[in-house]
DNA sequence: AGCAACATGTAAGGAGTTACATGATTAG
DNA sequence: CTAATCATGTAACTCCTTACATGTTGCT
């Protein structure tokens, strides 16, 4: 009885805590601030949901309590199962690629608007984009970058988001042009 | 009692809905075409849930059943509070940007992959992108464009998932000669 | 002593997916 | 006649969010 083979649907939150036990052993609290900073703007999670995964992660054996701290606190280490679970996600899985645009739905629709409305609409995308661009430059220079897999890695995916924050400040910009020739 | 104020969370399914109704009345079945072809990689939505959701709207007043077709066939008109509510959607609230990235997330974790086998999920990752590139161009070279509103905010929408589709072709490129100079 | 931070857990409900279930109509 | 398409509805389950609930520890 109980969980004999979870099916293996999304499920990406589950990786994404193999993955960050990967390095060192690490409580649910502790994980959750990764969660809040580092990996806000990749795979956002809650509290909830985190603490729960862990336990269900437990119970699949891919991960283990490896000591108890003050305050309840329990730290998890990830097990050779969790680390080939990891492997195999990330080499025999293909990434979900339906990713939900609201800012881009709302585009379809801009049309029921006054021209006005669309550009400021517009507008505020082009601002948005261009503050997080900035930001994510600025973090970027502030980084003293080496040359680790860590550094590696978490350079691309900055790197990602850069790029990606200049070409939604850029379209946005360009679809104005769009709309006001109108 | 029943459903007095639905509260404002994403919804957004709700208000893709809406803005399908605008131009036309149509059916749940009518409504599904459009999501599995031109919605498909905006607001991907399921059958089970487009059914779920007319009725919800017209029970919230947002769409009324205008003519009843062959096989049971509802066709659904937008009413005035339902374009009122679009409409206020798109000028009052913001677009939601926690999208989660499955793509991304795996690069955090490609260290515990050998260099060889994080190179070819990028390079997986940039023949996508470029293949996905390649058929936006096509698709925007075979539609005539005028400039009516539909044409209009269409094209924008197109625009943004070709330079999308290029940035992230361009962004594996590169990071494949990052984790090749290791 | 008191407050911020540490630390975990559960309940309720919204949103999305897959699968099941059923039937009518039309074109060949 | 029969297969494809049209057409709707529901059930079960996962995932995610918000909120509630509770208690400990360290610092000043």
């Amino acid at each position: 009885m109980s969980r004999v083979e979870g099916k293996l649907l999304g499920m990406s939150l589950r990786h994404a805590l193999l993955g960050l036990l990967v390095d060192h052993p690490a409580s649910g609290y502790d994980l959750l601030k990764t969660f809040d900073t580092s990996l806000a703007n990749v795979w956002p999670a809650t509290q909830s949901q985190i603490y729960g995964e862990l336990a269900k992660l437990a119970d699949a054996g891919l991960i283990v309590v490896s000591e108890q701290g003050p305050r309840g606190r329990k730290e998890y280490t990830l097990t050779d199962p969790g680390l080939a679970e990891l492997r195999r996600w990330l080499t025999e899985t293909e990434p979900q690629r339906t990713t939900r645009s609201d800012v881009l739905l709302r585009v379809f629709f801009l049309g029921v608007l006054t021209p006005r409305q669309a550009r400021d609409y517009l507008d505020g995308q082009a601002a948005h984009a261009a503050e997080l661009h900035a930001n994510l430059e600025a973090l970027d220079d502030s980084i003293d970058w080496d040359d680790d897999d860590l550094s590696v890695y978490g350079r691309i995916a900055l790197e990602y988001g850069r790029r990606f924050a200049a070409m939604q400040r850029d379209w946005a910009r360009w679809a104005l042009t769009q709309v006001k020739s109108k």
